[in-house]
DNA sequence: CAGTATCCCCCACGATACTG
DNA sequence: CAGTATCGTGGGGGATACTG
């Protein structure tokens, strides 16, 4: 299914519904949780229980919608063990993979337009 | 000033605070315009008037209001000029030029993640 | 351990009207 | 031309309590 809107025929209104695609990418990975989750994923976080440890301040409610986006957003991936007591294992599949150098990129560009660095969290 | 939480010692609590940067930076460029107006702008579409024209559905409202916080956050410069009728035109600064490469990445990472695009707007 | 279930607040965003 | 001013809404996010 592709649905575009096709009737705009300018140059302009191209280059515009070009950069929608910009829009909605960054949208998969806005979200206050979204970024720190997946990095802390690459980097062997992968336990629901390990998250909401290492991440402050995030509730068990914010975490479980972020990965449950995650997941429907095909960033992630998520792993049931039928074991007692439950476990459960998440993994970032090769898309978030491809987006981490990106995220990269992005911190690098963050540090050099912000010289003065204020977490308030 | 630079003001950072350092009471965490443990190697994944700064791993995550180096995270926030990233957090912030996507922060900078999230919100339902900011994209697509610096793509504009550096597209040679620099006033009011051309951007409200090219994009689609935008209020003036939320035109000036994603301006202003662009240039509040040091990726436009806003030039006044003292005519009748007056004349106002947007700039990129270097800072906005740099992200623009980045956006590009974003947006090939966007087209590979999603096979079906769907414009709503 | 790995979540749900409620309740609530704030703010990004939109619609509409008006202006130096 | 390039904006303000005002009002209204939806949902992203938080606090707290409970559960298979």
């Amino acid at each position: 299914m592709t649905k575009v809107k096709e009737s705009s025929t300018n140059q302009a209104s191209r280059k515009f519904l070009a950069e929608c695609d910009l829009t909605h990418a960054v949208r998969l990975m806005s979200g206050r949780w979204k970024l720190p989750i997946l990095y802390l994923i690459s980097k062997g976080q992968n336990r629901f229980g390990m998250l909401k440890k290492v991440i402050p301040n995030i509730t068990e409610r914010m975490l479980t919608l972020s990965l449950r986006e995650l997941e429907d957003d095909g960033l992630i991936t998520r792993t049931v063990f039928a074991e007692i007591p439950p476990r459960v294992e998440y993994a970032l599949t090769e898309i978030a993979m491809d987006l981490l150098p990106i995220c990269d990129h992005i911190r690098h560009w963050g540090l050099k337009h912000k010289q003065s660095i204020i977490f308030t969290d």
